[in-house]
DNA sequence: CTGTTAGCGCCTTCAT
DNA sequence: ATGAAGGCGCTAACAG
């Protein structure tokens, strides 16, 4: 294996240039005569020289990366805004280098390190569901690295959020089932030390006043985001003295936990129970179109969360106040209920 | 944003030593003294020392650093295997970039350029459906990068492949249908210049000659991976003459499409038609427990595949052969057909 | 056991 | 319009 490594000198000594001239040259600098240009490009071509980028970035104390940290990748909510964030960093000349926490704080911890030793120049994330300490964070700004939280709100002062309109989905949602006629509607909640989680529970209190129907703690479920609560609480769910005509799912692993256990117990799906559930694996509704989703823009929010970085990134020392921004999920019906 | 960077030298200069004693303590060099060690380590934490890879890097030429590309990340069958090969990597000290081509050639070719940029000391691929030009990877070798494939099939010399046994998955998958009693086997077939898609039509074939049924050529519809496929050919495929009793269909996508379809035409599955397919989707057959699938080892994949590529790195110079590795899938049936 | 020196490849003043 | 020189932060010879 022959270290084909070509540098800016072997360009400038084959051409009888100096290497400063063929830096400029590769940068489409005003500083060198097209004519130059054209030569060196050719050359560097012909050579097959490729641009060393940790040469130049540690020269010129930018790496033009950026660092993604998201639970699991293997979520098809995440992938989808990792493919927007890609797509934005891409056009824009940065690379991007994805990270799994795995929803483990020292994991957390540890890639934060690693991007930082990285030096990557922001970094975009979804907070862990362990987190409960920010120091690790306050480590990065103190470093100058930008930082951008998407999805998972996160509430230290001075921190840009992209977020979904969660209040507004639990509502919807909520609301969609009572619209159908529904009139004993549970809810399977996720985590509460989560804001996302929590909003949509409030939004499913506020529709059920908002139409006069009382709230029945009974009728609350806590979920993890495992099938297997879904399971559970299903069964719990059609031991109820009063039965149960819509389920309002904050997470839709656990929807599909229901789906699963309430239609080998013969119950139908939507004649006797609705379903809406908030969805990050589309798959799942394309299978079984019962289920009624509150859709999330992955791919929309990677962009909106990306533009956000790069701008803060830009005005890193005009100093770019930090910004919320909200995004709209949508209610997605593909089979109606016969209500 | 006071830029905190301190470096090694800071470090020196606060304790009276010199950068190099420092850089040796920092990386645990035997040629320094184990008090030395705690005194550098104790004020590099103190003053929030971060280690700046890219010089370390350009200096070591290497980065530690491995790049995959993956056709599209969204895909759970990919997102395992990038699941596998971050533990991996992460273990041995490597950092991952993650790429995707999204299917296009050109993607492809300058994904690899940015790698080469980055100086990655290799990389993971699996290939895309569009590349039929192999220079862009020659390149990778000339410079020196190891390269390794994994899923997809690629056959140029000196390249280790990691692969699943797709005849084997064809042969199992068309196995069990006979073997459920199924007479009119149907076959979705993927984009027959990919080897994993031949190797499963191979297997389909192997399947039915060795149980004394018929090839026959109507009974096979090729498909581009799209759920539209999927309605187009459930479509053809009841309007043939002979009532077809089985389906095994070489990607998933097809396959939803095909049962999305079957299902809003009264077609029972697995009564009337059982359905076995190549999944990469697992929330498909959590859903939809009539789908059998042949189930792809995506975690185990990335593993292996990073293993490989570990090793030729730091073989680099020794040679080390190419060599193909064939991992198992394994067949799951959830609900049994009654025939 | 620690210090000195040099250079990885690039960019960027400053000079010409 | 180009050249010369220095340095980003780190490591690896080679001293001592």
């Amino acid at each position: 294996m022959q270290n084909n490594k070509v540098t800016i000198h072997d360009i400038a000594k084959s051409l009888n240039l100096d290497s400063s001239t063929v830096s400029r040259a590769l940068n489409d600098s005003p500083r060198v005569i097209q004519k130059t240009k054209d030569i060196v490009l050719a050359k560097a071509t012909e050579m097959g020289y490729q641009r060393n980028h940790l040469a130049s970035s540690l020269r010129k104390n930018k790496t033009n990366t950026l660092g993604v940290i998201v639970p699991r990748i293997s979520r098809h909510f995440f992938s989808s805004v990792i493919s927007g964030i890609e797509e934005t960093a891409y056009e824009a000349g940065y690379t991007v280098i994805i990270c799994q926490s795995l929803e483990q704080f020292n994991r957390e911890k540890k890639i934060v390190n690693t991007l930082m030793g990285q030096r990557v120049d922001g970094v975009l994330m979804s907070i862990s569901m362990e987190t409960k300490d920010y120091k690790h964070l306050e480590v990065l700004k103190k470093q100058g690295i930008q930082l951008v939280f998407f999805d998972r709100h996160c509430d230290i002062p001075n921190y840009s959020n992209v977020l979904i309109d969660d209040f507004k989905g639990g509502f919807e949602a909520t609301e969609h089932l009572i619209l159908k006629g529904c009139k004993n509607i549970a809810h399977f909640s996720g985590p509460q030390n989560l804001e996302i989680y929590k909003n949509r529970f409030n939004g499913y209190k506020h529709a059920l006043s908002k139409h006069g129907l009382p709230f029945i703690e009974e009728f609350v479920f806590p979920s993890k985001l495992m099938e297997e609560d879904g399971r559970k609480n299903s069964e719990k769910l059609l031991a109820l003295p009063n039965p149960i005509d819509g389920l309002f799912s904050a997470n839709d692993v656990a929807a599909i936990g229901a789906m699963k256990y309430l239609t080998s117990k013969g119950v139908k799906i939507p004649e006797d129970i609705a379903i809406v559930g908030f969805s990050n694996e589309p798959i799942s509704t394309v299978i079984n179109p019962a289920l009624t989703t509150i859709n999330q823009p992955g791919i929309e929010m990677g962009k909106a969360a990306t533009e956000l970085l790069l701008k803060h990134i830009a005005k890193e020392n005009g100093a770019l106040d930090s910004q919320t921004i909200i995004m709209d999920s949508n209610l997605i019906e593909r089979q109606s209920s016969k209500k």
